[in-house]
DNA sequence: GGTTTCACCGTTCGTCCCGTACTATACGAC
DNA sequence: GTCGTATAGTACGGGACGAACGGTGAAACC
């Protein structure tokens, strides 16, 4: 059953916890989550719900089972492998250092006028966190907080903090208004 | 002179940018500038600073001089056509979502216990902001903000509002001791 | 003045990843 | 039933990634 021995990296994991966290997934159904929760604090192309799902399963991480009819779907599930990489891997506490690319940024050390680019990021920003609190007032008055629920807050708050990056370094250059 | 045409992705500007910055360089200048500057914002690997030179010198958008003797480092210097590529990509104001890899969120969103993780990433950030702001007290007293501090700042401020977020979350799953 | 040691410097390599561009299916409207 | 559009899915090739290794110089020891 383990045909071919893969790497896994953040992103086999990412994919593995959501499709553990649902039982069961089409593609289709992790891009969805992929663009409603994890994608914030992991940023992933939609592409790689296709194709590390089709990875994971050919090294026995996950199950496929093909649907018959219309669009021919495949439906994963975790096998026991997958369930043992993925406990294993979330238990280990060592940590990668974070990655970050924010354009903005680097259009702004490369000569580029910040006040465009950090006002294009903080819309930005803005937008994705009323998105994220839309989804959150959806749980209002349950106690005890579930997975998803984590997920949705620390979205949240990342884009908080975030906003309040830009807005303190739009401030900056703006009372910097003698350039070099 | 227009060798072979590539694509220009942020890396590449990335490493332009720096090259305009400093007039000339080495790949192990690119290193150090990458690991001190703009890292913050925009993580490479350290490859990057070998290979993605090479790529854009065969492609004409920088120049190679050979030095003899020991290492026989090569020094890279923008040509024209980078310097324009360069500056059309800055003055551009749209912008690519940012992305971030935060390993720590993801592990927690796996299963893991979030408080060795959170305490794991709040003394990261802790150090980084250190060392960065000690790099910064090297201005200090100079007016009129250069380049190179900007960065600096916006690096700190990076590294100040992660900080935040992940004592925020930490206090938060501390709360929530019942868990699901 | 040899040679050991160690930190610094640089590259190779194969796998995986990524964005672009495109195709295909479903389904409602008219 | 055909058109329009949103949804679902794929192919592909260059680029990025990180592990692993190889080279270089110079201080330190003798």
């Amino acid at each position: 059953m383990k045909s071919k021995p893969i790497r896994l990296t953040g992103t086999s994991y990412a994919v593995l916890a959501l499709i553990q966290e649902y039982g069961e997934a089409t593609s289709y159904d992790l891009k969805q989550m992929l663009e409603t929760s994890i994608e914030n604090f992991w940023t992933v192309p939609h592409t790689t719900a296709y194709e590390e799902p089709a990875r994971l399963a050919a090294a026995g991480y996950l199950s496929a089972r093909q649907e018959e009819g219309g669009r021919r779907k495949r439906v994963y599930a975790l096998t026991d492998a997958g369930r043992v990489a993925l406990a294993a891997w979330a238990a280990e506490p060592a940590l990668a250092p974070p990655q970050l690319r924010e354009e903005a940024l680097l259009k702004t050390f490369a000569g580029g006028d910040p006040r465009p680019l950090l006002g294009l990021r903080i819309d930005w920003h803005r937008e994705k966190l009323a998105e994220l609190e839309g989804y959150l007032a959806g749980f209002e008055a349950t106690e005890g907080m579930e997975r998803s629920q984590r997920t949705l807050i620390a979205g949240v708050g990342y884009h908080r903090k975030m906003l309040e990056l830009m807005e303190w370094l739009a401030e900056i250059a703006e009372a910097d208004t003698g350039l070099p």
